[in-house]
DNA sequence: CCATTATGTAATCATTGATTACATTTGGGC
DNA sequence: GCCCAAATGTAATCAATGATTACATAATGG
């Protein structure tokens, strides 16, 4: 690149609407850009997202020091999405009815899963724990956690479930639904003999078995 | 090395072992490479895995198409391994016994997730079941199937288990311990509170609590 | 008004999966 | 035994990507 015009003065202010040098949030575009490119089910290349948010493939390093950083982030948003819609669904179960706030935690669970696969394994391999921005990552992650804990402690406390160590009930519970999840998301399922149509039945008959195990008879 | 000697008649046979120009199985070393690299932690690259059996970086697809080829003959070595560790263990449970066979299924299953992590996530992932080689890792994966369903099978013959649809059972439990197994490896456990000694026993402790579940009282 | 800082661009690098042309070896048909 | 075709390895090369550096431009506040 020879000769760079150093000696021209300075744009004065750029013509009306030649989309400006600075861009307005892209930050938060990269983060949009990453997302929907997960959900397309497209490798998430930083330039890919640069290239989506018409900017040089060298700019979000400007905002995230590497990939990891900007997985991260996307984690997180997508963590915070996932918190919310559990916690609306649990909204809807009566508050005197412990399991079956127990049960819906888990259909939720396993329909956002079901409904958005890359983002659920984006917040699932927990690979952007450790990188960046896993404040709110960290604390959604242990809010949904802290939740469950609470339900089952109300459950025993109503002398609803059989004796049994209470974290032992909640690791099991998580790990049916989070097995249950990524056998789907793993597409293990059609290997199973579980047709598509068959798997949200399936997901419903799975939970209630667990419940029937541990509530008391 | 330069000045390929082209005008050399022929290499007579080669100096006693100066490594011959075709490799004894390179396809048979690859996978093994592979193998190595996965459970080192490393991105398995193909290249890496040519440098590691002192192959040019172009030998390998003389064997594998791409990389995703060599990928499935790994996961299809590491299936055949896993099938063949779980059937020994099982063997060793007594045959007039099934949920005592399905509790050393899962046992057997988890301490094999734990000790070949990377193996493990390459079997789960199911992204190389659709490509190449994967005759074997298809029928090594349909038998695993197929053995828990004549376990539960027997059981529910012999009336040990609570009225329940039996493929309900299969998959729940199948989700229980795969899902444990993806939580130890996705690495939720320390934000469970779990420590890494105390893995093992809650593996344990979860398999008997969903057997407690299925199982007549 | 201007200087400091934030943010974007251009150029460049090393690594990787992949392809192509060519070299060497092996093995079967004659 | 001999020779040619198929198998297998090498060398060179490409495009895409994550990353870094030098530089250009905008935004901000003293």
């Amino acid at each position: 690149m020879p000769a760079r015009q150093t000696s021209k003065p300075r744009a004065r202010r750029q013509t009306p609407q030649a989309r400006p040098y600075h861009h307005g949030d892209l930050r938060r575009v990269l983060i949009d850009a990453a997302l929907q490119l997960a959900e397309e089910g497209a490798e998430v290349s930083v330039r890919e997202a640069a290239r989506r948010a018409a900017v040089s493939p060298g700019a979000p390093f400007r905002h995230f020091p590497n990939r990891d950083a900007l997985m991260a982030a996307v984690a997180a948003e997508a963590q915070r999405r996932f918190r919310a819609e559990i916690e609306a669904a649990m909204g809807e179960a009566p508050v005197a009815d412990p399991l079956g706030r127990f049960r819906a935690f888990g259909l939720a669970y396993l329909r956002w899963a079901r409904r958005n696969p890359a983002h659920f394994e984006i917040i699932s391999t927990g690979r952007y724990f450790a990188h960046g921005s896993s404040a709110e990552l960290t604390r959604d992650n242990a809010e949904l956690i802290a939740l469950t804990e609470r339900i089952l402690a109300e459950a025993a406390e109503q002398g609803l479930l059989r004796p049994a160590d209470l974290k032992r009930i909640q690791i099991a519970g998580r790990a049916l639904v989070y097995g249950f999840a990524r056998m789907n998301l793993d597409g293990h399922f059609p290997r199973w003999g579980v047709e598509e149509g068959e798997i949200e039945r399936m997901a419903e008959g799975v939970i209630d078995l667990f419940i029937a195990g541990i509530a008391k008879p």
